[in-house]
DNA sequence: TTGGTTTGGGACATTGATGTCTCATTTGAG
DNA sequence: CTCAAATGAGACATCAATGTCCCAAACCAA
């Protein structure tokens, strides 16, 4: 078992760790530590070592994003409406996510499981059911939709944190990119409102 | 002046610094003189500090992408053109971009500059003609396109060296991507072929 | 060939991050 | 309150990257 204190001190390091890597990936561990409100022996103290950190950091901020998916209940209703929800579950989760895909070499063999609840598999069970009913293009590669969509609320979490977007605007400003792109909306083909 | 010889190591140096500072951007100088095939010593009698070295890779790179775009003639022609003319140019130039764009605190100061033939700057107009001639969506700002064309290309060139998308087809991938977002494509509103 | 230029490799000092350790102090549960 | 747990600060050795310097060898032009 774990104390209720050392619990929440090391989930102060994770999270410290996640958002300030997120913002500069060499940052030190002193860095990390203040960030985190905590003295560096202590951080060493429940992280023997660098790798150690950010490995069990990375791992923190996929479940909580797995987790934010998997309340989307992205395998239910229309795939329009799963999409949405998605990609608000997405960016809720923005500050880990901006960590965990700001340095792409930090996922390595993560993406690589096939558990059925992996984000990717679910992420990618979408795109092809939403390409079966006719509702996704079915021209464009799965995988190609999937970085097209991580990539956008990326972006879109990226330009909150730099005030060019409303941060409640990200996820409709990201959805609406996904399934208009840039065109001009000519018919009444989006939401009722 | 500058000797042939000297002129030519000095862009194999900067070559391989984008080259790989887009793979690892915490790639030690010794790792950037092996890739220009060059001696360490050499790299240094070049580029004093690695912050010299940095700097004038971006300043290199930035001028590549700056005058692939301008090539493309973006402020001509229709918007839709212009725009595919643009991804084009800039998926050229994609090798270059990756290290530009992989790092964004490696930009900084870049795009604060107000010179009409700044790469931001005729993106930004373009996109504002596009606008104003009712072809683009008006109620997306212009910044939030401009980060959203930044991240497909970004994507696409990236996915291209991971084999998710074919070499050739990055342009047009990110182009159907940015005019008509995953949605299937009901009419005939996209190209003549 | 000759002489200046350019280069590669190695020796070296420096610096900053890292990881280990100790000890005094604070915290928190009982 | 009391004691064990947890912490913060700092001293310390280590290590890798950096930047400087030097010299012998390769190179290139005249």
């Amino acid at each position: 078992m774990e104390s209720g204190t050392r619990s929440r001190t090391r989930r102060a390091i994770l999270g410290a760790a996640a958002e300030v890597l997120a913002r500069d990936r060499a940052a030190t561990l002193a860095d990390i530590a203040r960030a985190a409100q905590v003295g560096r022996s202590t951080l060493h103290r429940y992280f023997p070592d660098r790798d150690v950190l950010v490995e069990a950091a990375v791992a923190d901020a996929y479940l909580v994003i797995q987790q934010s998916i998997q309340d989307a209940a992205v395998d239910e209703g229309p795939p329009l409406a799963a999409l949405r929800r998605l990609v608000t579950a997405m960016v809720d989760a923005g500050d880990r996510l901006l960590f965990l895909y700001g340095d792409s070499s930090v996922l390595e063999g993560y993406e690589a499981g096939d558990e059925p609840d992996s984000v990717a598999q679910m992420m990618a069970d979408l795109i092809k059911r939403g390409q079966a009913e006719g509702v996704f293009d079915p021209d464009l590669a799965v995988q190609w939709i999937q970085d097209t969509l991580w990539a956008l609320v990326y972006t879109g979490c990226d330009s909150a944190g730099r005030g060019v977007l409303p941060r409640h605007g990200v996820a409709t400003a990201v959805i609406r990119m996904l399934e208009n792109g840039i065109r001009v909306q000519s018919r009444g083909d989006v939401e009722s409102k």
